[in-house]
DNA sequence: TTTAATTTTGACCAAATAGTTAAACTTTTT
DNA sequence: AAAAAGTTTAACTATTTGGTCAAAATTAAA
């Protein structure tokens, strides 16, 4: 008996996850997920039995892109301020590697509430330690008093919603400047951590 | 000649933008916003030539809904701090009252670049007097230094995101307090000025 | 009241699209 | 080399869904 083919399951999970997270589950079609994989459209059905189970295995592994690494990050030993450059800067550059992720899991995630009691179940992301720092740092009188979570939301929020906002942004930031999408987001690697900075140090 | 049933047309236009906003474009059905509308589906076309005229009368309604007033608010000669707290909180109102719209808008703007030039250009939505009154503030040393279309954003970001990301951040603040979506957005219609003042204030 | 125009409907059509099948091809096992 | 198991394909089916049509119902005009 042959192994089983994992090539061809890795080149379909490619291009579903690249159909998926630019068309969502609506948009998306199976034959255009079999020709961007270069293949016959009845083999999808042979490694995934259904349009649901495909789109399944794309959210994890895009969920998964987003959320790795960065519960290790936040939970880390290091000093606030800086855990915030760098989690600023690791976040931008890994949604500038994949910037329709964000949209699509934020989609997906709010039509479908079976979805997301699994995705957070399977992804491991403590946030109980970084929220842990923020309120130490707030009694020791390092930080002015804020909620833990909303200062993570706020981090997010800065860094994802450019991204989400793209069309309008391009919009707005050509017509008032010459600058390009690009080095705004260059640039935020920088301005994003001194906006939060000075919005909660003493 | 019977006069043009207006009445039958919104409540067309009634269903379209529920059922558009929460499903998008592609995941919208047009029996659904038949029965939505208690019409025949005959009829949606005999008001309506076909799936995308609806949509696009949709979007127009909801981009302008998300966009009106918006623009005198930031014209207006408030002082700036008083403006973004001012912006904020009624932004965040308006927003909870249709807490879908920002997503559908990015999303669907995100599909279409024909799309996004007619819909700008017909939005009277000037941001220049909100940009100079920025720069100004950056010049008298009443605040940092801002690239001011990046201020825009970030107010924006703060208040649209959570929104976007409610799944996520009920599960968030859930799991770390007892409090629920609607107290944490009434609370950061607070919060919120204040992170932003905070980090621009020198 | 009769006629004409407009509005609404049920039934139908055509295109798009997810999913199936049987056969051909390839690889592995004996 | 032959048989068996696994992989891939072309052609087909079933269903969903946007859109049409002719007739019925309703409203306005004569």
């Amino acid at each position: 008996m042959a192994a089983y083919n994992i090539n061809t399951e890795q080149k379909i999970l490619l291009a579903a996850t690249k159909i998926f997270s630019t068309k969502g589950m609506q948009g998306a079609r199976m034959q255009e997920i079999a020709d961007e994989a270069g293949i016959n459209k009845a083999l999808l059905h042979y490694y995934f039995r259904n349009k649901e189970t495909l789109f399944k295995a794309s959210f994890h592994i895009l969920a998964e892109k987003m959320f790795k690494n960065i519960g290790e990050l936040l939970s880390s030993d290091l000093e606030l301020f800086e855990k915030i450059e760098r989690f600023v800067h690791v976040y931008l550059a890994l949604i500038n590697e994949n910037p329709h992720i964000p949209m699509f899991i934020l989609n997906e995630l709010a039509n479908s509430k079976e979805e997301l009691a699994t995705f957070f179940k399977k992804m491991p992301l403590n946030l109980k330690p970084f929220m842990n720092q923020i309120e130490k740092a707030v009694k020791n009188g390092l930080i002015r008093p804020i909620y833990p979570p909303e200062l993570l939301i706020n981090i997010v929020a800065l860094s994802v919603f450019p991204f989400a906002a793209k069309p309008i942004i391009n919009n707005i930031i050509v017509k008032n400047t010459g600058m390009d999408f690009e080095k705004f987001i260059e640039n935020r690697k920088k301005t994003i951590p001194e906006f939060i900075i000075n919005a909660i140090k003493l």
